[in-house]
DNA sequence: TCTGGGGTCCTAGGACCC
DNA sequence: TCTGGGGTCCTAGGACCC
């Protein structure tokens, strides 16, 4: 989708069509009514905070906005540009409209975020020969219809071609590109196009000397392999060739959950336990809501923090058993908080929940919380709580499978066998 | 002007088991 | 008392993506 967010609010507030506006920021950015009805929007002149452009206007990114900008920095550019806030239970409205009428066209689509999806239309009828084109039409105009966005489309033989080439007609765009092209049409670009290849890869690749696609084509595959691993450097080599051969996935498992904040204001673990603790709190109870609605359990819970420095640490437990208690979640992030040296100020905390099982397909009830409290008192009362290793005391805890827990030996020709 | 929130996948070492 | 090879799980960090 095209400026995705930028374009659902322009949707909702046509006044500012043709205008550099910025999505972002959040807190108190919503538009006010005048007394003669108008709209009377935030400037970005006016924002102090700590927020990024999450995203904005082509008009905004004129001025040299763009998404990930802090919204101070954006400022400077282009005091003038309206600020929006975000607001995603709207975007995941259109979401579902873009989406649902895209699977209308072809039904084989891999959900790739909020704003971005894959078409396999290998199967649909007419979709060899030259009818590539037709089902690009039609699918933007089944987008236009149900959403009234423009969305850009590349057609080509795989998922890593369709990514670049949608983006080389932005917006509105429609390309079309055969193997045979790629020569001609790929190599030129810069390696940073390539989905997967990021700020560290290309700075690295530019180290080599190797800027464009077609330079990392060049490249000897025994190079490659050498400077960035066996499993990347052939990637790396594949792609600058075109090749790909992951499917169009239809559905998968999350495989894991999270919640995260970033505070007004550093904060420090001891002198400002007050403003962390509820935070803390809330992030666990917000978590065990998303599971608790999404139908999940996790048995590991991890913590997340960033220093004012930027320094990311993260901790986490495996817990004897599945859980989407808010307490059971509390107790174990606690545990993983501790094994953490705090003396710098902290700029967010997170809270995750990962090896997560589907609530149907838990092999017993979930342990009580009682049970997992038990255990995890511990963990806090252990003397040496920096200690990366902790002793589970199996008879504290409910087993999720007691009929297990009463096996004696093994029979003896299961002995023999071993 | 310091840089959000929610994800996935990969690597790597150590524990532990056979 | 000195060495194997394979496999899984757990944990931490990092690159990358939307």
């Amino acid at each position: 989708m095209d400026a995705f967010y930028a374009s659902v609010e322009l949707l909702r507030y046509p006044d500012l069509r043709g205008s550099a506006v910025v999505i972002g920021g959040g807190r108190d950015a919503s538009p006010q009514l005048n007394s003669d009805g108008t709209r009377r929007y935030a400037k970005l002149r006016h924002y102090a905070g700590r927020g990024v452009i999450t995203t904005c206007t082509y008009e905004a990114r004129a001025l040299g906005a763009h998404s990930g900008m802090g919204v101070m920095k954006a400022a400077v550019l282009a005091p003038d540009a309206v600020l929006l806030p975000v607001d995603f239970d709207e975007y995941r409205k259109y979401s579902r409209l873009f989406k649902a009428a895209a699977r209308s066209v072809a039904p084989i689509l891999e959900d790739r975020g909020i704003d971005e999806i894959y078409l396999d239309i290998t199967e649909l009828p007419g979709a060899q020969e030259d009818a590539g084109r037709a089902v690009g039409v039609a699918l933007r105009l089944a987008v236009f219809e149900a959403t009234g966005l423009t969305c850009s489309v590349g057609i080509t033989p795989n998922k890593l071609l369709s990514k670049i080439c949608s983006d080389l007609d932005k917006p509105n765009g429609l390309t079309l590109l055969d193997a045979a092209e790629i020569p001609a049409r790929i190599w030129p670009l810069p390696a940073k196009k390539i989905n997967g290849i990021g700020p560290k890869a290309t700075e690295k690749l530019a180290g080599f000397n190797i800027h464009t696609i077609g330079d990392l084509a060049a490249a000897e595959p025994q190079f490659l392999l050498g400077h960035f691993g066996k499993s990347y450097g052939a990637w790396l080599h594949e792609a600058a060739n075109g090749r790909d051969e992951r499917p169009v996935v239809t559905f998968s498992e999350p495989k894991s959950i999270s919640r995260e904040t970033t505070f007004d204001r550093d904060l420090h673990a001891v002198r400002d336990r007050a403003a962390l603790t509820p935070i803390f709190t809330e992030l666990c109870i917000k978590l065990a809501g998303d599971l608790s609605r999404k139908g999940y359990a996790s048995k590991t819970i991890g913590i997340k923090l960033r220093f004012d420095d930027f320094k990311i640490v993260t901790r986490d437990i495996t817990l004897p058993a599945h859980t989407m208690d808010a307490k059971a979640i509390r107790h174990a992030a606690g545990a993983c908080l501790k094994r953490v040296d705090l003396s710098r100020r902290l700029r967010l905390l997170g809270v995750r929940a990962g090896a997560l099982v589907k609530l149907a397909d838990l092999p017993a009830k979930p342990v009580q919380t009682g049970s997992i409290e038990a255990a995890l008192s511990l963990f806090e009362g252990s003397d040496d709580p920096s200690s990366a290793h902790f002793q589970w005391d199996a008879n504290l805890l409910a087993s999720p499978h007691p009929a297990r827990v009463e096996s004696v030996e093994p029979p003896a020709h299961e002995t023999a066998l071993k």
